[in-house]
DNA sequence: ATAAAATATGTGGTATACCAAACTCCAGAT
DNA sequence: ATCTGGAGTTTGGTATACCACATATTTTAT
C-alpha cells in the first residue's frame, strides 16, 4: 500500500457477475450475426461455449435461460440450445405491439411532458431541413426520434418492453427504411406527430404514432421476403 | 400385453423438468400470499427452500432467475432473494400498458375475428340479463370477457404479454371491482365494446377498450391506498 | 462506556461431477 | 438394399462442494 497525498479510490470494478457479463456477450454475439443466413449455425453448445468464454456451465446456463425468456434462443430439453429465428408473422406482431406501446407513450407525453422535453423532438431533425440526410444518418435519427417519444411517456415499463421488442425488430427496421418514398412520408408523419404533442392533443398524437408504426407493419407484410 | 384391435399408446408422462415444476410452485406460492401485509416475510432462502422442496439449489436458482425476470422477485447479489412489492405507480403503469395492448387486440379483432367468435362475447354475459350476478361471479365474468377480447386479436404475443401483466394486477383487479356503480358502468362499457366489434369498427372498439381500461387506472390512482 | 477492529457466520456466485435422455452409427438380419 | 437393434457418444438436467462477499458478533483499545 503506497502512501500518497491524493486519495486513490479503486474504481470498484462494478462487480458485474459472470452471469450478467455472459448474458451480454451472448446477446451481442447473436444480434451481430445474420441469423437468417441459411448456412448459419444456430446450435449453441454449452460445453464448447463455456470453454470459449473461460467460465463454467453454471453462469452460462443462467445467461442462456435469460436469453430463452427473451425469445432469442430456444432451449429444447435434452436436445440443445438453438438461436431462434423470428417468422415474418412474429415480426409483424411485434411491430403492432410496438405501435400500441409507442401510441400510449405519445398519449401520455401530451399530458405530462414538459415544454422543454417536447422542444427536443424538433432538434432531432433540425439539421435535416438544410440538405438531405444520408440514409444511414436518417435511420439513426429515426430511431432516436421514436426513442424520444417513448421517453416522453415517462413510463419505465413501456421503455423496458419496447427495448425488448427492439432487439428483434432492429434488423428489419434498418433494412426497410431505405426506400426513398418511405423517408419522405416518414418525415411528414414525424412533423405531424410533433405538432400534435405540442398542441397537447394526446388522442391525436396517439393515433398518428400508432398509424405511423402500423404502416411499417403493413410494409413488412407486403415487401419483406427474407424471413421464414 | 393384451391383444386388442386398437392401439393403446401411453400419454408419455410429459416429463416436466424440476426447474419448471419449481417455477410453478414458487409462483403459486407467491401469488397466493398477501405480499402487502407489513409483517409478511419477503425473504426467500435458497437453501431452506431447496430443503423444503426436496431438490438441489441448481433448478431452484433457475426458477428464481425466471421469477426475477418476470418481476416477481428481486435477486440482490450477495444479499438475498426478495419477493417484490409493486408500487402503486408501477401498478398503474401496468394497467396503462394493458389498456394499449387490449385496445390493439380489439382493433385487430374487428378486422379479423369470425362472426362466430364475436358472438361468443355476448354469451359471456348472457345470464346477467336475468337477475343480478354475485360480485365474485361478475368478477370472473369480467376477466373472462377481457380475456376473450384479447384472444379475438389473434396475437400470441399480446396474449403472452398481458398474461405476464395480469399476474401483478390480478389482486388489484379483483378488489377494485367490488364497488357498486363500477359494475353498472362496466357492463355498459362492455356492451358498447361488443357493438363496436360487431360493427367491425376497429378504431372505435380500440378507443372504447382503451378508455375502459384507463378508467381502472384512474380509479386505482384515486382510491387504492394499500400499496406503497 | 463507546467505538473500532477483528472474527465468525451465513448467503449467493461459481465450478465440477454425475446421471439420464437422445442422437449417432454400425452390425446383423431380412 | 433396407430395416432394426443396440452400444457408444453427446448433451442437457441435477446434485454437491467450495469460494467470496456481506452481515452479525465479539473483542479490544481508547
Amino acid at each position: 500500500m503506497s502512501e500518497s497525498s491524493a486519495l486513490m479510490v479503486t474504481p470498484i470494478a462494478a462487480e458485474i457477475s459472470l452471469k450478467d457479463k455472459t448474458y451480454a456477450a451472448l446477446k451481442d454475439g447473436i444480434l451481430s450475426m445474420n441469423i437468417y443466413d441459411p448456412d448459419a449455425n444456430l446450435r449453441l453448445d454449452e460445453r464448447q461455449l463455456s470453454d470459449q468464454l473461460g467460465i463454467s456451465r453454471t453462469p452460462l446456463r443462467e445467461a442462456l435461460a435469460r436469453l430463452a425468456q427473451e425469445g432469442l434462443v430456444d432451449i429444447q430439453p435434452r436436445r440443445g440450445v438453438f438461436i431462434l429465428r423470428k417468422t415474418k408473422i412474429e415480426i409483424i406482431e411485434m411491430i403492432r405491439v410496438w405501435a400500441a406501446l409507442e401510441g400510449m407513450a405519445a398519449r401520455q407525453s401530451a399530458g405530462m411532458a414538459s415544454d422543454a422535453e417536447i422542444r427536443q423532438l424538433r432538434h432531432i431533425f433540425q439539421e435535416t431541413e438544410k440538405g438531405r440526410l444520408e440514409i444511414d444518418e436518417y435511420s439513426s435519427r429515426n430511431i432516436e426520434f421514436h426513442q424520444a417519444i417513448l421517453e416522453l411517456g415517462h413510463s419505465p415499463l413501456i421503455l423496458e418492453m419496447t427495448d425488448k421488442i427492439f432487439l428483434h425488430v432492429r434488423a428489419i427496421r434498418v433494412r426497410t427504411i431505405g426506400e426513398q418514398d418511405r423517408i419522405a412520408r416518414s418525415m411528414k408523419d414525424h412533423m405531424h406527430i410533433i405538432e400534435a404533442i405540442e398542441a397537447r392533443d394526446g388522442a391525436l398524437a396517439q393515433r398518428l404514432v400508432e398509424d405511423h408504426a402500423l404502416a411499417l407493419a403493413t410494409h413488412v407484410a407486403d415487401n419483406v421476403t427474407y424471413l421464414g
